[in-house]
DNA sequence: GAGCTACATCGTAAATGGTTACCGTCAAAT
DNA sequence: ATTTGACGGTAACCATTTACGATGTAGCTC
């Protein structure tokens, strides 16, 4: 028995000429070994388990690819669980997971709650958040500067001369892509000196249609802005193409900015203006610093921001006077 | 011991004073149990494995989102593997699936080849395709009739007076949206009467990027065609857009049809028509049907094709004349 | 009231399929 | 002959499930 699994090991101490028989043995068999069992022996199960809000939203597909790739890298198997930003849901999850012995987790969630946090402390194996950050900053994590994020999104618009400038805003409960992207705006305006107008910003909830329903509203302004920024690229389209329903253009009539660069983004007309988020490099990134947390390596900054990146394409364009 | 699985596991032979205590005791030390040893005892673990080509692409994300959903309400989990419809790849996650004695596999891929059946064969539990078959039909599969359903696309361009329709396909070594769909375009041609020419297909590779080139094509031709008919919604939108950017416009100029019904088809202008494929259904059924195996139940119908649904939007138009 | 049966309840121990610490053996080198 | 290192085998261990047996109690019969 010991043989067989220093063997399946790759453990060096045994003689070739047994190794081979051993393999030979395995090959005659059909044996293969069972990784519950080696779980339950080594305490190590080589799967971590992951915590999406929902897998068929293109962001998180994205981030879970990422998160894939270098867990299949890494020789690890995920289990992929989707949990809707719903926090009973989330703790329930965790859960289970936990019970399966994973070897690590990777948390994609809405807000980081005092529930979270204890359900994270039963935990004896390695946790890191991608995409969302409890704001005591006890646990390590990988995500963007939503604020600033959008701050650069607000300020190019007003590099480009505009001073009316609306947003289609994401709830505000939301910390990350909601609340710190608003606040990004709100700061961008004020450092240009332009006035927060309440009626210039409207809560969408990230999908195309909120985006169509926000622009119409904007359109029956008297006092009409001449851009927008959107909390998401989907919100961003949908302003788009309720503004070509009107039969007006973007972006002559008004330009558009939003941010995440989802595919999409570059499969509309115009092309759309946006900063883009690294979806797959924080999925893979959170994912390698798991790995190192798993191995006890000890890591220099657990909690990591990505760089964002203003991609400049054509939805955006200088005010007509 | 024994009592304590009893409890945890519902059995009823229990006093319900001691499995007061049970629980009482269970909080107190924090107790969770393993899911690793109840695994090799019972020779279950509830998880299934889940081999995807892609989790990036929206059409695997929705399916994925389906096939999780009904996992969750059977209290399975499912583990994920992108194997990006690379043979060798596919062959290596389903042995490593069948060693973590996953209790079923749910393969989503390209081709279905001899080699597969071979891995297939030395699983103990039971296997369904989904969004594939394999041409033997030994196999429970979960999937849409592509042939078909492109020929309804076809057809409903000829019910609109067209007859110069062109086709950008897939590869046709792709025996589901490849070649299926191209042979349901030519059965449609050949019901209507309507000659083939082989300069009206162009095969792209299902992705935004090749639609476009592909329509720049057919806009070269000196004998343009008055529809086209794409194996994928993507390629259609690229397609739409190739044309927009020469000035011209969909419908009036050229009417598009596609199938798959992606979020996105609702996300352009015009709004694409298209043969929908339910893809949640596809995962949601797949799921279904491989929890019913699992659980020994005898089913009817192991090989389930679902229904499509033509889709009338705005990017199909009579003929100009 | 004694004795018996049936049943509910609970504990014991085997089994699950590996890993690994530890020890023994053997051959080669000193 | 002794030491050393390579190699291989034994058995404990991992945390459960489950078959089986033990115990106790209630109800019944005579």
């Amino acid at each position: 028995m010991a043989t067989v699994s220093r063997v399946v090991n790759n453990n060096p101490n045994v003689k070739p000429q047994t190794r081979k028989k051993v393999f030979e043995a395995i090959e005659r068999l059909g044996y293969r070994p069972n990784a519950v069992a080696r779980g339950l022996a080594s305490k190590k199960t080589t799967t971590v388990g992951v915590v999406i809000p929902d897998i068929s939203n293109s962001i998180f597909a994205e981030i879970a690819r990422g998160i894939e790739d270098i867990a299949n890298m890494y020789h690890y198997n995920i289990i992929l669980c989707n949990a809707d930003k719903r926090k009973e849901k989330e703790i329930r999850v965790i859960n289970t997971l936990l019970e399966k012995q994973v070897d690590g987790l990777l948390f994609m969630g809405g807000t980081v709650t005092e529930e979270h946090i204890q359900a994270f402390q039963t935990s004896a194996v390695p946790i890191v958040l991608c995409a969302t950050r409890d704001e005591k900053g006890t646990y390590p994590s990988v995500d963007i500067d939503h604020e600033t994020a959008a701050f650069d999104a607000v300020n190019t618009l007003i590099r480009h001369g505009h001073r009316e400038i609306a947003m289609i805003s994401g709830t505000l409960q939301d910390p990350a892509n909601g609340y710190a992207r608003f606040h990004g705006y709100k700061k961008a305006l004020e450092a240009a000196g332009i006035e927060y107008q309440e009626d210039l910003v409207r809560i969408g909830n990230y999908r195309y249609e909120s985006g169509v329903e926000a622009m119409k509203y904007f359109l029956g302004l008297k006092k009409k802005p001449t851009a927008i920024f959107a909390a998401t690229d989907e919100m961003a389209i949908g302003a788009i193409h309720s503004i070509q329903d009107e039969g007006l253009k973007v972006p002559d009539d008004f330009s558009i900015i939003s941010v995440d660069n989802i595919r999409m983004a570059s499969m509309v007309r115009p092309l759309l203006t946006t900063v883009a988020q690294p979806m797959y490099d924080l999925g893979a990134v959170a994912m390698r610093l798991l790995t190192k947390l798993m191995k006890k390596e000890t890591v220099e900054n657990p909690r990591v921001i990505l760089p964002h990146e203003t991609i400049l394409r054509l939805s955006v364009n200088h005010v007509n006077k």
